[in-house]
DNA sequence: CCCTTCTGTGAACGGATTGTGAACGCCGGA
DNA sequence: TCCGGCGTTCACAATCCGTTCACAGAAGGG
């Protein structure tokens, strides 16, 4: 996804620390000339922009780009409770204010929100691990770009090995987490779907899903470097 | 002015009085029946509904709203902390939120906002899609700019899946969400309506509508192609 | 080197899930 | 009251796919 403009820079922690903890890629700038300078060949996707640092120069920055021939949007604000009286006459100049101090929720929600107005659409949710990504919204695998038609239990048993990359899961974990904690059935249930997990995956990416003798099986590297 | 819209009857105490601070006219109903009865010739000037008492009913009435001939808005939400994630599959529910416990300034500020933009129609009146049209004034479809001849369970149906490209929706999900709340049927509905829709869409089109098994239905492609 | 144990592989069975056609009942209009 | 449109439900067919089994191959221990 494109970046998101975040002013001031740096970025007050709450606001870096609820954007990544969102998912977001984004890029702070401390000026309106870096804001045009950095900006990437497709364009931001939004901006944050902190006003509750310095109002003058950050009023300055939404201006900037809402006058440029493709206006900025969707431009969410931060304000402090004693700034609410600025936003007054400013309407043109945001799409979107939060607050501070804010809820990372109430932020997430809020760019959320204003991405689902603007018609852009979300972030997906997705689980990566190097070449394999899934996207736990539409169900769909994707490895180096490709996309894999999995089944059901394929795609729930790789979505929870990839969410849990370099540790070792017996058949019997495996079985109640993927397949339910009620579940009663054999073990070797799990070793053919690891198999046509790893036919799927192709030859070249089939060697993901690592067996270990006796114990069970790993997704991805062990976390002792081998 | 027109009276504002208040959800429920009577309203939190806050509430009524940020809005007799901030000089706006407003009724209160408690239930959705009221709100369409109490309606005033020139219909609501807005709405103010409180989702932190009763979330359901709450939730029911603003999409009786939102369904109308003539959908209200703006339409801002109160929603507590702890309701945040409940907003996620609703957006098209509200025009903006204000959590609770807010500042009378905040909840002033952003129904200010939400007349200035509301009142420069940034709605959108259309859903597409690729060569899929949707037209929200006049109930009508296309596609490849050919008239759709469907029932108002099937534009409904249709419309909510195509507002969410991509995304996978259980039957479950899809029968709260398009039916009502309140809708208590089997899930085989949706099949038939999907099935029939696919007839109308055409031989070409109809694999718009995608089936992911042990899941349900997902409208379009998804992020990565094909 | 042999034996045991564990895992990979291919095939087949059977249950679960979905597609399909048809019928029912409700409701508004003629 | 009849009729047609529409949403819902049901029964059946088709298909998918999860599970199991048997066997072969690999790993490890003595």
């Amino acid at each position: 996804m494109d970046p998101l403009l975040v002013y001031p820079d740096p970025p007050p922690p709450e606001l870096a620390q609820a954007l990544d903890l969102g998912g977001w890629t984004w890029k702070s700038v401390g000026d309106p000339d870096r804001a045009m300078a950095d900006e990437p060949d497709e364009g931001w996707a939004g901006a944050v922009v902190a006003a509750d640092v310095d109002p003058d120069d950050a009023f300055a920055l939404c201006r900037r780009l809402r006058k440029a021939e493709l206006p900025l949007e969707p431009l969410l604000l931060l304000v402090g409770p004693g700034q609410l009286d600025d936003l007054e006459l400013r309407d043109d100049l945001f799409d979107d204010f939060c607050l501070t101090p804010f809820r990372p929720a109430e932020l997430a929600t809020r760019l959320h929100h204003l991405f689902w107005r603007t018609g852009r659409g979300t972030r997906p949710d997705l689980v990566e691990y190097g070449p394999l990504a899934l996207n736990l919204e539409t169900y769909q695998a994707a490895i180096d770009g490709e996309p894999l038609d999995l089944t059901y239990m394929e795609y729930e048993l790789l979505k929870f090995l990839a969410s849990h990359p370099g540790k070792v899961f017996t058949r019997e974990t495996l079985l109640s987490r993927v397949w339910g904690y009620d579940y009663y059935g054999g073990a070797r249930t799990v070793d053919v779907h690891v198999r046509r997990l790893r036919a799927k995956l192709g030859e070249q990416h089939a060697g993901l899903i690592h067996t270990v003798r006796s114990v069970g099986y790993r997704f991805g590297q062990s976390r002792w470097g081998v």
